[in-house]
DNA sequence: CATCAGGGCCCTG
DNA sequence: CAGGGCCCTGAT
């Protein structure tokens, strides 16, 4: 679909010091997440298009520091001048979506001895679990993901943000920016199926509604974790998987962890059990055992699972992990 | 060619 | 509370 390209030419650089220690790679670029065409990553810098009170944004973030005095410098790069309000409240929202200003201390005290955790303390060092979708982009996300390969996951997620979302080129690169929430009023579950997102063309179609009909994501951060996710499990098409992802990635609690999905089984049956894929170890057991971090535990298997993919980025060879990625 | 399972969820009985 | 159906796609 040939769309025109929106050029983001106001460029506005703030500095961000996240908290020490803080290490730049593994927070802004996530090897087991799927890649879409709202990113890009190289070592030293992360691109990604940003959504946010009604503009499109292209978010510039270059490593100008080290693990121990972190220093982060944002370019936002957008169609008008910006206010100074404005680059404010989003330096916050980026800051919060990354967990920039997160005390890591008490973890690694904790755990930097433990067999499986502290080995990956130790290379992670300074890596903050986040993501920098919205809930409302973290939904739509959450909903192509279910019952489907990663292949359609990304084509399905392509298609929309092709058909939905706006280009936008700035600092040379063009990507896709998500659209805003309510975009969908007057389009009909017909025109998402063409987009071969089937049967979640209903979900997508009824999340949006539920945007339009003032469900609030910053209200929502503020209630205690049982509302949240009561919250979201009365949106149509989000259920307990959905809602996992949900709680850990959008409203940052380490200490939930109540789901294992089919594929992520097999992996932690490995990783913790030593157990081969083809017969793995129960979801219960694997709940039971991440208990031993406490309330860290969904952080814990954060830097493990992080810690897997990184290695075989860099090329290690982890053949029963080649034999579970269906591409 | 047909059949099937896949990074769930809803709905029914 | 168990299980069928749902969209589409690549694998077999």
């Amino acid at each position: 679909m040939a769309k025109r390209v929106k050029k983001l030419t106001h460029k506005t650089t703030v500095r961000i010091k996240p908290t020490v220690p803080f290490a730049f790679d593994p927070t802004f670029h996530k090897p087991g997440h799927f890649t879409s065409g709202d990113n890009l990553w190289q070592p030293g810098t992360r691109w990604q298009t940003w959504a946010w009170k009604g503009k499109c944004l292209g978010l510039k973030f270059e490593n100008k520091g080290t693990v121990a005095k972190p220093l982060i410098a944002l370019s936002i790069f957008a169609g008008k001048k910006l206010s100074r309000s404005f680059i404010d409240s989003l330096k916050k929202e980026v800051e919060y979506r990354y967990n920039l200003n997160l005390d890591l201390k008490e973890f690694y005290r904790r755990f930097s001895k433990d067999r499986l955790v502290g080995p990956a303390i130790k290379k992670l060092r300074g890596m903050r679990p986040g993501h920098p979708s919205s809930l409302y982009e973290y939904l739509i996300i959450g909903i192509v993901l279910q019952n489907a390969s990663v292949r359609r996951s990304i084509q399905m997620f392509q298609n929309l943000l092709e058909c939905y979302g706006t280009l936008v080129e700035f600092d040379d690169k063009k990507l896709w920016c998500f659209w805003e929430p309510g975009r969908l009023k007057n389009v009909n579950e017909q025109e998402l199926r063409a987009l071969k997102v089937g049967y979640r063309a209903k979900s997508i179609k009824k999340i949006d509604e539920q945007f339009i009909n003032g469900l609030d994501e910053e209200k929502l951060r503020e209630q205690d974790r049982e509302t949240q996710m009561q919250e979201l499990l009365k949106l149509y098409g989000v259920g307990p998987a959905t809602v996992w992802y949900l709680l850990f990635d959008v409203f940052h609690h380490w200490d939930f962890f109540n789901h294992v999905s089919p594929w992520e089984q097999k992996i932690y049956s490995k990783l913790f059990f030593n157990q081969s894929p083809e017969n793995p170890v129960s979801v219960k057991r694997l709940l039971k055992y991440f208990e031993r971090y406490g309330e860290y535990k969904q952080l814990a298997v954060h830097y493990i699972w992080e810690d897997l993919w990184w290695r075989r980025k860099k090329g290690e060879k982890i053949p029963w992990l080649e034999k579970e990625i269906r591409t």
